[in-house]
DNA sequence: AATTGAGCTTACGTAAACGTCAGGATGACG
DNA sequence: CGTCATCCTGACGTTTACGTAAGCTCAATT
């Protein structure tokens, strides 16, 4: 692994589906910190994996600003205690409300899943009703 | 008990801890469509039906859009087969993004919980601060 | 009669998360 | 050497999901 460790912004762009402004927006936003060669930006195995986080986490819909509370815990450099153990607090909750999520996100996929069997009776239903409707 | 059916927009706002512009824009929207007596808004059983969908898929991350999708599905009217065929496919691709969302939310709870765990090592570590380096 | 309170419409404001465009520097290439 | 591609920094535009304020209606209360 000699030099491939660094990634350009397109390369990054490429991998993870997103656009430049995405990352450089990220960046202002102090989620992502790229080394800079000259003025350009190069992405290590480091800022990879906090933008996998970043993305996992959008996808869950979690805001920007939670993201990076979430990044802080995966961050430690051990400055300070006190920080930290906020940081930690503020994960736990994060977790239970995770938790939640995904038990509401069970119950609402049976119902949904009940809804769509019903749906499949009324649309075989309408079928059977109007033998031949006038098709586009 | 022969009215309560119907409940004012402030006692909509009470029951689900909205606003009442949030009421007014969903009906905006066209996710909800009280009655109107002159030009005042009634809500009946049916609306607070679909508010509660419509409050449940905003806490899974979805866009206003996206829930007026899925109450498509629960308003079968029967008016329209094609519709309720394309309705019935979208709701199907939803069902499995929500599956999905579900699975990666359970990886993301195990990973932050691991991450937690050693969080607390390092802080009871930090406390005692002898502790040996971490020869990971 | 006058005030108060709830509700209405219209319309401008705002925060988040980028999109998009202008203008400029830099290295590679024919 | 000029052109092209790629990157950079502002800076303004856009969409979503409401907040907020102004001004009007109407019914109940003081």
């Amino acid at each position: 692994m000699p030099n491939d460790e660094q990634m350009t912004i397109r390369e990054m762009c490429d991998a993870f589906d997103v656009t430049p402004r995405t990352l450089r927006f990220y960046e202002a936003k102090e989620l992502l910190s790229p080394v800079r060669i000259g003025s350009q930006r190069l992405y290590t195995r480091r800022e990879r994996a906090r933008l996998t986080i970043i993305l996992r986490g959008k996808r869950f819909g979690f805001s920007l600003e939670d993201i990076r509370q979430v990044l802080n815990l995966y961050a430690r450099d051990g400055s300070n205690l006190a920080q930290m153990e906020r940081t930690w607090d503020l994960a736990q909750d994060r977790l239970r409300a995770m938790e939640q999520q995904r038990d509401e996100l069970t119950l609402a996929i049976g119902d949904l899943k009940a809804e769509l069997e019903t749906g499949a009776g009324l649309i075989a239903a309408a079928r059977n009703q109007n033998a031949a409707p006038p098709g586009k």
